[in-house]
DNA sequence: TTAGTTTGTCTATTGTCTGAACTAAGTTTT
DNA sequence: AAAACTTAGTTCAGACAATAGACAAACTAA
């Protein structure tokens, strides 16, 4: 049985706040009769809780506007500099922190590369790393709103690093840590959950309801938006694709498991590629996804095989994850996106060949727009929502 | 942005006569005091409700019950005599209908062996079923709620069956045509959905909000059931996990795909491996699961080990899905729950082998309960749900 | 008998949304 | 230029659902 809540008038009353207030914010400009018509809510209604927003310096109100045939409407929208929001990208080798405004405006950004460091000297850069941030904030009526930081591994419900692999983190309450220290509200992440949130409301992603977005990095996690939100399973694991077995007797993951998917589709498979060319040329260089790229403009037809063998099995993973979850659109985001003119035609030709007409029906299949800022953005932007939330529950009474 | 409804005081009122109503359901016998500490309503509220309820028939007021150190409860009690259901299960050589009350019980159940028919002629089998559970039901206030209809194919979301390839049936809006001929509402829904609701309800996933049904007889089919609701995807397309591959060099499915899960795990798959044995004994029968089981109570090794086969592709696969997913709660349903003694133990094996420990946390594996019932209890409940919404929609202003 | 507890009803109060009247400020028609 | 119509936004009485708290009923325990 659904563990419902109680329903009363100081629900309704936030609930319908928070509807004018998202109309707002999903349009740059309005008037409060066009959110009356909209919502359906009654114009005194609207007033009421619109005059509340002005009062609370959510909202702005603007001169008249265009007539459509009467009195001009008075232009409402919402004050994104009423607050500011920290974003971080802890990535594996570098961290990109971000100040933001309530629209994910992106006001100041400082990018670190860090290399091999332990977990003390990682957070001594994190502390740098956003006190450097909050010296560029600004004055403004709520301050600082928040702090998110988006980890490339496993988050549990409780916001809890239970699991990154690649940063060799084990069991920090990276939150209880920051908010002891910052005292603002602090977000972790997924980095590909966050990614996810910032093409939704950002990026290429705006507009769709079920989204599938693929984080392919050195591994593959998947951000997965259902509904208009982020579904994150029983305890938070959810989006662990990277790990699917496509081939039943392939190799020995460092998971457990065999066969998995990012041995085969991710940059991990990409860079494992190039060793086994065994090419003079590529020997002692350490090779990144960026010389690949380079070599693939020049046309190097060794490499070019490579990244569409990478393309075909993204497609097969897809192709699984279409089959199984009928998303409205898949966005394929984070490092391979750069390698995009190589991996789409292969991708999508075997996706065309391998899956049912009716799950092709209504699918799109994208790469991401905000590339390497997304997972900053994306937790800048739940930092963002949870205030808001916050602040329509602290002023309704109960 | 969501498109979210406004929130008024009838909203309200509706939502928490559903609260105390589903309260009720879920607790055969519970008092109003009880009530209103359970949801946190006020006991004013609770009672006004509950009046409102009985008169609507809807629950039951008995006598006093045990005193706790005061005046002695009313004991309330779903009215699961209000109305009836009907619930059938178009399989593809049979059909099973059933006549429930509003808990689920069945209260008349019939079963047809259909084989090799035209549409006309499975669409008369369904109205003969149909006209003879009608016949079997009783008189009650509110008299048959609905018809429930589970079907082996891809239902879209405004429930027309747009393909169900063992059935031979494309584009058939089955709930237009039962709607006319019986004038009540009509819920068609796919077998595996149906199954994932009734084991929820009923079954061995009483208590889980995050379920995966499997579905596995001829083909694979899975229902998803995410924070207590259906999952069904954009267009309603979801859970063809079935076509999942798993084998990127294996073989062609007939959905155009290679290596798909279902050629290797499902009943499918067994009748495959037992012609490949090329056995005198097992040449010229009409083989079926039930023979294959026959022959496995005998300790016969060689029907066994193909047994045990289909068991670790069914570990291979539900593994992908727990990555994907992270449910509480994992039902193998259907036909092939039947084999279950071989199936377990290779199956549950491959999963604690090939499993992150954090994915297995929390994590439940079951059989299902209800077996070859699911699928009619499951639409039959639907109906029920459906009814019971409508009705509070109905009784309450606008 | 008395005091205390639990269940359930009743009533006044609160607070929200709604509809309708109203003001304000424009455009279009005559 | 005046009149008629449109559109935007405010105000206010009315409806109604939840709540708190008083109250009655019915029981237990001492």
């Amino acid at each position: 049985m659904k563990a419902n809540k109680t329903w009363n008038q100081y629900v309704v009353k936030q609930e319908n706040k928070m509807l004018v207030l998202d109309m707002v914010r999903a349009n740059s400009t309005i008037s409060r009769a066009e959110i009356a018509n909209r919502t359906g809510l009654n114009k005194g209604t609207v007033s009421s809780l619109v005059n509340e927003l002005l009062e609370e310096k959510l909202i702005n109100e603007f001169g008249p506007g265009e007539s459509s045939g009467g009195r001009k409407p008075l232009i409402l929208s919402f004050n994104h500099h009423a607050g500011y929001s920290i974003g971080v990208d802890l990535g594996v080798n570098y961290i990109l922190g971000m100040v933001t405004d309530l629209n994910g405006n992106i006001l100041f950004e400082k990018h670190s590369s860090i290399h091999h460091l332990t977990y003390e000297e990682t957070l001594e850069e994190l502390y740098q790393m956003i006190d450097t941030l909050i010296a560029h904030t600004q004055e403004s009526p709520y301050g600082l709103i928040g702090i998110g930081v988006g980890v490339p591994g496993i988050v549990d419900k409780s916001k809890k690093i239970l699991l990154a692999p690649n940063l060799k983190w084990e069991n920090v309450d990276l939150k209880m840590i920051l908010e002891n220290r910052y005292s603002v509200p602090v977000t972790i992440e997924n980095e590909a959950n966050a990614g996810a949130h910032a093409e939704r409301r950002f990026g290429i992603g705006k507009g769709y309801h079920n989204i599938l977005y693929i984080s392919v990095g050195i591994g593959i996690g998947v951000g997965i938006i259902i509904q208009d939100e982020l579904y994150v399973g029983n305890n938070g694991f959810s989006g662990e694709f990277g790990h699917m077995t496509i081939e039943t007797s392939g190799e020995k993951c460092s998971c457990g498991n065999v066969g998995c998917w990012e041995l085969y589709a991710s940059e991990k498979a990409l860079l494992r590629g190039i060793e086994g060319l065994e090419r003079e040329d590529l020997m002692h260089t350490e090779f990144s996804l960026e010389h690949i790229i380079t070599l693939a403009e020049q046309d190097d037809q060794q490499i070019i095989e490579i990244i569409e063998s990478v393309g075909k099995y993204l497609g097969i993973g897809i192709n699984n994850m279409i089959n199984i979850f009928n998303p409205e659109q898949v966005i394929i985001g984070n490092r391979i996106a750069k390698a995009q003119p190589w991996l789409q035609p292969t991708l999508t030709k075997w996706i065309e060949e391998h899956s049912l007409w009716f799950s092709q029906k209504d699918l799109q299949i994208d790469f991401a727009e905000l590339t390497t800022h997304s997972t900053a953005l994306g937790v800048a932007a739940f930092s963002v929502e949870i205030f808001l939330k916050n602040h329509l529950q602290k002023v309704t009474k109960i």
